[in-house]
DNA sequence: AAGTGGTCTAGACCACCAT
DNA sequence: TGGTGGTCTAGACCACTTA
């Protein structure tokens, strides 16, 4: 593109991170849904008026932080929120075995709220700003092991209900890619110890005080923006949380 | 190199990788030494039969691996570890506000014994091997905060001594690489909560029964082989274990 | 000024998938 | 068979460091 895309760009940056910044905006404006074909590389290039080779190199990147998926052969894909994706990339929680169980959550409590100047702060709301607070407990193979909260900003998910939230058919990050557009490509996750709680040990079937493991989560869509925090106590009795899944 | 270097090879593999587990061979070797440079990527592509391209895109995964370090205009470097490489990517143990303290450790005990069935299947020997073990008080910002047991191989680690252990200038890391040539370059991490038992109570300065941080660590030199296992138990009333570092 | 890594290009050929 | 991504090449030019 020698500096046709680039006028009017103040800060000179490579032109495959230009590009990537055009495909993500493409992303963002919903141009390629998730699931759908990108265009090929060859035609990527030539819109972008660059070679294949600096597509090849955007792309890449976003290949590497699963955003988009390759398949060679067929094409470029936009990643979806499928219960593989959910297992490997953002659940992490795995038996002491080494195995993983998928999460079966259920419905606690669904509830409007406003944010708090800390909830502000990470969700990028100002104080006071309405938000919905949702409680679940999770069972493994059966038995209630993780209990967490969600915030999410109403703002964002405007015509979320607590129906639409207990009777979606997939996993919450599809729901929020499905009906709100939003794709969850990353989370940021702190964990600490705790003692459990009088009301926390009941429904996770452990004496109070025992240990659990409470992770704060922040789950982010492109450019890092977050949408939703989530707090998570776990009983880590016969469970552990994993934290370099993926690597080499 | 067209197949010149493939011969042999049973099983194909494109040429970078090829061309990178060459260059990690030379690293195991100790052809090129902690913090060294490699030779220019020109010489590597004649060295290698291979064009800068080629070279490019295996030194870009070793780049990403953190095991080697670009510095444009200067050369290609073996990443040496240095306490910023070891804040940076091995110590995840984080104060509440965020800020990182540089962890000042202080040897308890130093013992010879023999590997257990589990010890020997994480550390790749057999039962009844000689290991190290080796326990630490961490303090943080002066404040006893994490207690570690580390787990050796004695073959791995000869001459290691109580003296050459406690008295070392530099970081652990530091001490496998300069003295024993062992780099390592990644770690695997799990977490679960437990409650303090008497002993580490007292030393981390909390009341029995209290929620600790379990932290089980693998750390892995070239190719995943397992070097050290690490057991340390955090206490997170004010610190945080943080999970993602590093990403975007 | 010389040498290094960083970006970008253009094109060849291969492996895989759909039809 | 045609289209897609995957690998590899050769070379140009740029940005940065060192001397």
């Amino acid at each position: 593109m020698n500096d046709a895309l680039r006028a009017g760009v103040e800060t000179f940056a490579p032109l495959y991170i230009e590009v990537k910044r055009l495909i993500t905006q493409g992303l963002i404006e919903g141009e390629w849904q998730a699931g759908a074909a990108l265009p090929s590389e060859t035609r990527l290039a030539q819109r972008y008026h660059v070679s294949i080779g600096t597509i090849r190199r955007a792309v890449d990147e976003l290949v590497a932080e699963q955003i988009l998926v390759r398949q060679q052969g067929r094409g470029t894909f936009v990643a979806t929120h499928d219960p593989k994706r959910l297992l490997f990339h953002f659940f992490h929680v795995v038996r002491n075995d080494g195995v993983k169980e998928m999460p079966e959550p259920e419905m606690l409590a669904f509830e409007r709220d406003r944010a708090d100047t800390a909830v502000a702060r990470r969700l990028n709301l100002l104080p006071g700003e309405r938000v919905f607070r949702i409680r679940n407990l999770v069972r493994l193979a059966g038995e209630p092991m993780i209990l967490d909260e969600l915030v999410l900003s109403q703002a964002r998910f405007p015509d979320l209900t607590e129906k639409i939230f207990r009777e979606r058919e997939a996993t919450v990050y599809a729901l929020y890619q499905t009906r709100y557009g939003i794709n969850v490509v990353r989370a940021a996750e702190r964990l600490r110890a705790t003692a459990a709680e009088r009301a926390s040990a009941k429904l996770l079937n452990v004496r109070p005080g025992a240990p659990l493991l409470e992770i704060h989560r922040t789950a982010m869509t492109y450019h890092n923006t977050p949408v939703e925090l989530r707090t998570s106590l776990v009983n880590t009795a016969a469970h552990e949380y994993w934290s370099d899944f993926g690597k080499a």
